[in-house]
DNA sequence: TAGTATTCGTGATAATTTTCACAAATGCTA
DNA sequence: TAGCATTTGTGAAAATTATCACGAATACTA
């Protein structure tokens, strides 16, 4: 139906783990690998590891493998990684700036330029060399800075008037960690990260134990190896 | 091949938001809803709700829809949520400590009994009320206390050890924060949330965004509404 | 150069998940 | 009770994703 061909979903979400584990292997000086490498490591069939990285556009060479160089920059310009993104977040709790200072953004390039928090506590203090404004200046601030991608780390009450907002200041990605769905037009896109869908698959499986069943799945999902 | 019928995985990662909405249903003396509410809340379709509900085992009436309480107890069950879960969590950093403030996970009956650090500086001191022990008494308190769920939000090169520590004191599911893979014996789940699978996706899609093509998808994955 | 061992790329197949569509069940109204 | 409007539960079809399996490309060795 669609004549464009997109990039499955799941393999959207193995791209992450495939970039993060040739970041270390360029460390080591490792220049080429095979799929089969790859998926070892990944823990991902390799014949899947060969048709995911025909979709980023990748090309490795038979009897040899892929150039961990070239494959670094096919993912890189996928994620957008290549240009810096500028982002804004809302809500400076413990999970604000647990963000803020979450290590594996490290090779994204994600970089927060401007904390907004409603709590007049928090409003004017430092965080990180920068300093925490109001809530109410957020449509001027991201208008100015043109800023593209919100986070929003409020409470689940205050989510939507916060996504409003952004949307008015010209967001164009919001990044949800409140546990409710936001409504917003169509052209904004929304990724929400919903802890309690971790916890709950857990403590299921947790459940489920004594059945042999199992699921398979890996990094995003359960795994019993 | 398998005998047992297992939920499938993106049911289950489903279960959570079904189980919050009804959570609020119920808080709104709402007492029967339809497939059709639910999915129009949630963004699902309505046939796929009805066909989750099943795998739930919950049983609705024709020309009427599902009772409320009744689904939530049935949802609660599967979750393991009727009986408190007690875990544990390793490394209080900023993401420690949000995970144990996060509100989402009220409702599930996540119970955090004991914190763990290594640095010098927070071991010994208190938070919410409960003593920061260093990493060393972690197998003593665990086997003693019987906990079967550790959260890990340490550093990823401190990962694998805490793990180990885990497994060697008996603990049953571990849920991990930290951007790594972790080995454990086979008769351990585990579950990694990996922040960067969200950034990356987001950042992807917001690269992508003139294409015209945009995934659907909801709370978990992207969503253009 | 010929032979062997790798490894890619991909058509075909299998497995999983979603959606369609409709019979059957239920309540409501008159 | 009969007729109508809902809504469930579920076979069957469609769509999506994962795996198999093999030809072709490449390097290496003798």
């Amino acid at each position: 139906m669609e004549r464009v061909i997109s990039i499955p979903k799941p393999t959207l979400e193995r791209l992450p783990l495939y970039y993060r584990r040739l970041l270390q292997w360029r460390e080591e000086k490792v220049s080429i690998v095979s799929s089969a490498d790859i998926g070892k490591n990944l823990g991902i069939d390799s014949a899947q590891v060969r048709r995911d990285l025909t979709y980023f556009g990748a090309v490795g060479r038979p009897g040899i493998g892929y150039k961990v160089e070239e494959l670094i920059s096919y993912l890189g310009e996928l994620l957008g990684i290549n240009n810096v993104n500028e982002a804004i977040i809302v809500g400076v709790g413990n999970l604000g700036r647990a963000i803020c200072s979450y290590p594996g953004f490290a090779p994204y390039g994600l970089s927060i330029v401007a904390f907004f928090d409603i709590d007049p506590q928090i409003v004017g203090t430092k965080i990180r060399g920068h300093e925490v404004f109001h809530v109410n200046d957020l449509i001027h601030i991201v208008k100015r800075l043109k800023i593209q991608i919100g986070i929003i780390t409020v409470p689940a009450r205050e989510a939507q008037k916060v996504a409003d907002q952004m949307v008015a200041g010209g967001i164009r990605a919001i990044w949800n960690f409140a546990p409710t769905r936001l409504h917003v037009p169509e052209e904004v896109i929304i990724r929400s990260e919903d802890l309690a869908v971790g916890l709950a698959t857990l403590s299921h499986y947790l459940v489920r134990e004594d059945l042999s069943e199992r699921a398979e799945g890996l990094d995003r999902g359960i795994s019993g190896s």
